[in-house]
RNA sequence: GCGCCCGUAGCUCAGUUGGAUAGAGCGGCGGUUUCCUAAACCGCAGGCCGUGGGUUCAAAUCCCGCCGGGCGCACCA
């Protein structure tokens, strides 16, 4: 696909006189006038002539220069139109050849990208409220790594805090009330409601979570820090299942306490910086003068009884992280509300002039909300939506569908699993992070449409006539390219996603490639249905089976970067 | 009150960083199956791109004001 747009654009710098790589393309509003776009109004100027004056005269020049390109002035434009059969035989050969890797590049080799993604507090299962750091960073990660980066995933789980002072004391009074073998997770939920309540009753109880917390956080071995210990390992053994089911992987997990040694040399670091004072007996960092909207909420890196803030650790895990990786970027998924707090580390950083401050990004999302544009998933609240029997609902509608559908299907619950994971990634990641995701469910086990399985299935039918053309023994001939009048559509997109994949890159910004191939399965299907592919003269069917096998190869890679399956049979 | 974000079809959203007649899905209406899986495809209806100004040859897109909605606002994370 490059190919041709360079034959364009060197033709178009030599008889403009510009700079090559200063043209701007874009793609024709309508597929009919040409596959490129060339808008002449940018060099109108330098040419000193009228746009539509520049269409006409460039396209009559380059008529001779370019082969397999016809070029032809429309109003302003100068539109492209690549021969169908020279279209088809590059693209499909270019996927062809690249096959699982198309899509990637080497673009980041040498570099390292830190995405801290997930995140979820220990001694709670996870509800609906991390699935979309989880799948977004997840998602993130696969990109990066498609396009040759080192991309480190860190799970900055919770697992540090005030709150576990009051689990060890529900442990060490009411382990035996509760079931902590089956899902010890489950449990130890309810001994964590049950000591709120408990430190908020009971005076007794609260004298005893604070020590417990003390004897922690000396760092010193003992019942406290082994039960502490054992709390941490069940619970990322619970997460573990979850993570599986989604095909969530970290390279790290490191939680809060990792970070423990590293706060009083942060904090030092910062005085030594000579960026800290002290205000109503809390040490903070002022930062009016980076940023005029912080003028009145400096930040604070020790609260005035000397405990240190969740602002220290995220610092401290800052510095460390740099020094270890030598980020080029660091990404945290981490959801808007939280925009001050991050706002907040860049401008301490700034204003200690840390020159990778820049490489630091909040990758902000929306909130998650429920039918009705009610919040979700608040943490004071009580009600908590489990991820997990969520997954489970819209698996086992999944599982119903696949056999009404296809009551032969002799594997449903695999396909089960698949398609309903598939709906739920593909609905967190088919629109822009900043925007709320109204969490409907009947809108998300409706299964058609904009969905994830929608893309499986166009996968599936494409799997299906491959499969078919085997057992038919087709697909043998010298494939024959002229057959593809229709095709235009279809081939632009396949040529493009390349560019998509980089460019879902650079913006952070998943639901460019699940707008894409949203858009390419309706390319797809509408060529499918109108062209069959199987009973056509060899070289007709040869070729059209290799569209069809370059189109199953992008829409697999392209699930396989946003992380639902790309099944054979649905 | 201050800061940040959002406002495009009845609903949910795209709109290639300023370009052509603003596009999809859902919902509505009407079609397509002796034909590679109808979770699909095709057609019709549906728009003052919140609003008023400005910049520009050109604005849904950039700037300012206003209206409406959301999130946040030092000793929680």
């Amino acid at each position: 696909m490059q190919t041709f747009q360079l034959q364009i654009r060197e033709a178009l710098a030599r008889h403009t006189g510009l700079a090559a790589d200063e043209l701007k393309f874009e793609l024709p509003r309508d597929s009919a006038l040409g596959d490129l776009a060339f808008p002449c109004f940018a060099v109108a100027k330098a040419l000193k002539k009228a746009p539509p004056a520049i269409a006409a005269e460039l396209a009559q020049k380059l008529s001779s220069d370019l082969t397999g390109i016809t070029a032809v002035a429309t109003g302003p434009y100068l539109n492209f139109r690549i021969a169908r059969a020279e279209l088809a035989r590059v693209v499909v050969g270019e996927i062809e050849s690249a096959a699982a890797r198309y899509g990637g590049s080497s673009v980041g080799a040498n570099k390292t990208i830190v995405i801290d993604f997930s995140s979820p507090n220990i001694a709670k299962p996870m509800h609906v409220g991390h699935i979309r750091s989880t799948i977004i960073g997840q998602a993130l990660h696969r990109i990066f790594t498609s396009l040759g980066y080192k991309a480190v995933g860190i799970n900055h789980i919770g697992d540090w805090g005030a709150q576990f002072g009051g689990l060890v004391v529900a442990m060490r009074r009411w382990k035996d009330t509760v079931d902590l073998e089956t899902e010890p997770v489950h449990g130890l939920l309810d001994l964590y409601q049950r000591s709120k309540a408990a430190i908020a009753e009971d005076p007794e109880f609260a004298r005893e979570a604070k020590e417990a917390y003390q004897e922690l956080e000396s760092g010193r071995e003992g019942p406290v820090r082994e039960l502490w210990r054992w709390i941490t390992e069940v619970s990322l053994r619970g997460f573990d299942k979850t993570y599986k089911r989604l095909g969530i992987h970290h390279d790290l997990v490191r939680g809060e306490a990792f970070y423990e040694d590293l706060l009083e040399p942060t904090v030092e670091r910062a005085t030594q910086a000579g960026v800290t004072e002290v205000s109503e007996g809390a040490l903070v960092v002022q930062l009016g003068a980076i940023d005029k909207g912080l003028t009145e909420t400096p930040c604070l890196l020790r609260q005035s009884n000397g405990t240190t803030l969740y602002a220290t650790r995220d610092l401290a895990a800052m510095f460390q992280r740099y020094e270890e990786f030598h980020f080029e970027r660091c990404l945290y998924v981490v959801g808007a509300e939280q925009k001050l707090h991050f706002r907040q580390l860049k401008a301490v950083l700034k204003r200690m002039g840390v020159e990778w401050e820049p490489r630091i990004e909040h990758i902000y999302f929306g909130l998650l909300l429920g039918p009705g544009r009610v919040k979700l998933a608040s943490r004071n609240k009580g009600e908590v939506l489990i991820l997990d029997e969520l997954i489970d609902d819209v698996v086992n509608e999944a599982r119903r569908v696949v056999l009404e559908k296809n009551p032969a299907q002799r594997d449903a619950d695999t396909i089960a699993e698949q398609v309903g994971i598939g709906a739920i990634i593909f609905n967190d990641l088919k629109r822009e992070r900043i925007r709320d995701v109204v969490f409907d469910k009947s809108e998300i086990l409706s299964f058609e449409g904009e969905t994830g399985p929608y893309v499986q299935y166009t996968h599936a039918r494409l799997a299906s006539i491959l499969r078919k053309a085997s057992e038919a023994g087709e697909g043998g001939a010298a494939p024959d390219w002229t057959a593809f009048e229709e095709a235009g559509p279809l081939l632009v997109a396949l040529g493009r996603f390349p560019e998509v994949v980089q460019s879902a890159a650079v913006h952070a910004e998943p639901s460019e490639i699940a707008t894409y191939l949203l858009s390419l399965g309706r390319d797809i299907n509408a060529w499918y249905v109108q062209n069959r592919v199987l009973g056509q003269a060899p070289g007709v069917t040869a070729a059209r089976l290799a569209l069809v096998r370059a189109s199953k190869t992008v829409i697999a890679n392209g699930l396989r970067l946003l992380g639902p399956a790309a099944p054979d049979e649905m």
